[in-house]
DNA sequence: CTGAATATTTCAGGATGTCAAGTAACGGGG
DNA sequence: CCCCGTTACTTGACATCCTGAAATATTCAG
């Protein structure tokens, strides 16, 4: 029951811990806003956006997105249902369905990733040195 | 369907684009997760989170969290179910009606931001002025 | 071939979200 | 003072997202 635990935080950290909170709310925002622009949700607009690759297992999909394969099932359905995404068998694993964007899908993918203008905008009022400085800050964040 | 409309993208600002999506990822991981821990789904922590400095009316807490004011009815009437949070009338205007965190609500409240250590973990490996320069930067391009 | 493990689906149920309609209270113009 | 448009909240119906348990089909090791 000591303070060990929240051994006195600085305040600039909680600054950009509360900067990077705004971040995340915005980037949100967009993000969903993005893809109501597209009849799609949030959930709808990342699954079609791992697909625009290459055809993905419905497995390697609920872990991509951190959730239930039994939940994808369903995504997969609505998305199906209107022509973005078909099932394919795996011919290597007939237990296997593969989740394929259609050409339809993939030009809504597109179409969502160049409405995504968040940190596109913002980013355009930084100098390319402070967006490398920014680059290599965060990566360094995300490696810890 | 010229390249106008995308008008060549350096290949920096993607990645730093790329960088903040992960940051973005990793931060609602860990949010939920110390939600999660709580017994809290992520709408409540937020809302809860909200009530911590003082009682909010229905109405602000839907703006804050942009939904709309019948989604809010909904997440209140869980948290009040668990005696974390009360509702109570405003003096000034008998139509609102101000939710506020009860003792218990403002203890898992506490507890909950303690334990969202995203943002400072892999913060502790950056120097002063790396955080400063980080600081900044997150500054800048949230004003844009 | 048999049995454990894997991939997907189905079902029940809870939480989140929207929208439209209803109730209560405010507040200004006759 | 009363009427009426506006505002705050709730309710109900409905879609989506998400989980967990059970069912089905297939793979793979022994």
């Amino acid at each position: 029951m000591s303070t060990q635990k929240t051994p006195r935080i600085d305040p600039l950290t909680l600054e950009v811990v509360d900067l990077i909170g705004s971040v995340v709310a915005r980037y949100h925002e967009e993000y969903e806003e993005a893809a109501a622009e597209h009849a799609l949700t949030g959930a709808q607009a990342r699954l079609l956006g791992l697909l625009s690759m290459e055809p993905v297992p419905m497995r390697r999909l609920a872990q991509q997105l951190k959730c239930e394969p039994s939940n994808v099932t369903g995504i997969v359905d609505r998305l199906e249902a209107r022509g973005l995404v078909e099932r394919r068998p795996d011919p290597a694993d007939r237990r296997v369905k593969l989740a394929a964007a259609t050409a339809e899908g993939r030009k809504v993918a597109r179409g969502l990733r160049e409405s995504l203008n968040f940190a596109r905008e913002p980013l355009a009022g930084l100098s390319d040195e402070e967006r490398l400085a920014l680059r290599d800050l965060l990566r360094r964040m995300l490696d810890a």
